[in-house]
DNA sequence: TCCTATTAGTCTAGTTACTTGACCATTATG
DNA sequence: CATAATGGTCAAGTAACTAGACTAATAGGA
């Protein structure tokens, strides 16, 4: 099934990591590009990372920090980023002094509704693509690969 | 099979998009600190993508273009990079006086071996990981994307 | 042959998506 | 109450792109 390429280059190219960041690209740029067509023009690749894992009721920023499996640093600077462009809001936690919640502001909402939309439609675009075994095959192998992959690093600092 | 989170966030953040993005990042994350490890400092992530590119004989830069997906401009200063770092060399194209012929030097063809070999050997961790069939699975649709998938736009200029 | 469009590549400038280090405030532990 | 760990911020830097404007060579006609 691998695709031979014209000239001299052989399958070097074809490894699962390519596959991957290829397929990664894809999404993104289509899932960007639909969200700004729909009018959300401060969407980028990042950003929509980062407000997917956001829930309704809000969420404390470290847990975001946890799961996003970046630095905490490059959460804060999408959530400031954010911030300013009255999507996300930060409260202050009620049980913890230092913490903050993080919440979608009224605009952030509608935005996250759309989202949701594109989200299922290229979902059921893929679905048909690949057919239903094949796309549970695929979720099903990306969920086992990120349950047991190392963490990313975290940004542990000083101290 | 959806991990059910343990607050309130619900299965928001499972979705391919983001699977795909975890996925992605963490195999590159493997092969860049495997690499460095093996002493080939210079080596980050783009440049993996890149150089798993280019053919043994070398390949015309315009075709490292098309295929990546990704601008010209991109690409040329990924070669730009690679290139004073010793590690790939430019050379004439003897059927087109535009073009250049990219090529790796000694040091690249060296950093080669020792990626094709970290990249093997990753695999060899997946598929114990995912098990031979799911594996295989992935792979598959992943290529299935890839085929279909927009093409990245190409960094069409003015005109 | 000239005329035009296309292709290959470069230079410049900007943006996005991160990382690291230093630091402060709060909470948790012995 | 000292100390460590956690939650967050500020500042600075790097990596990986994108867009626009431009030049040189080629390709396809009229």
């Amino acid at each position: 099934m691998v695709k031979r390429l014209d000239e001299n280059s052989g399958d070097l190219i074809d490894h699962i990591g390519w596959r991957l960041w290829q397929a990664s690209r894809g999404w993104h740029k289509e899932f960007v590009d639909a969200m700004r067509e729909a009018g959300h023009e401060w969407f980028t690749d990042a950003r929509a990372t980062l407000l997917a894992h956001i829930a309704p009721h809000g969420t404390p920023q470290s847990r975001i920090i946890e799961r996003m499996g970046i630095s905490k640093q490059a959460v804060q600077q999408l959530i400031d980023g954010l911030e300013a462009e009255d999507i996300l809001q930060r409260l202050p936690d009620p049980n913890d002094r230092r913490g903050r919640i993080v919440r979608h502001t009224e605009k952030g909402q509608a935005a996250l509704r759309d989202a949701d939309a594109i989200k299922r439609r290229i979902e059921v675009g893929y679905r048909k693509q690949l057919g239903k075994e094949r796309f549970e095959a695929l979720r099903n192998a990306l969920v086992a690969l990120n349950d047991i992959a190392p963490k990313g690093n975290g940004g542990k600092t000083s101290g």
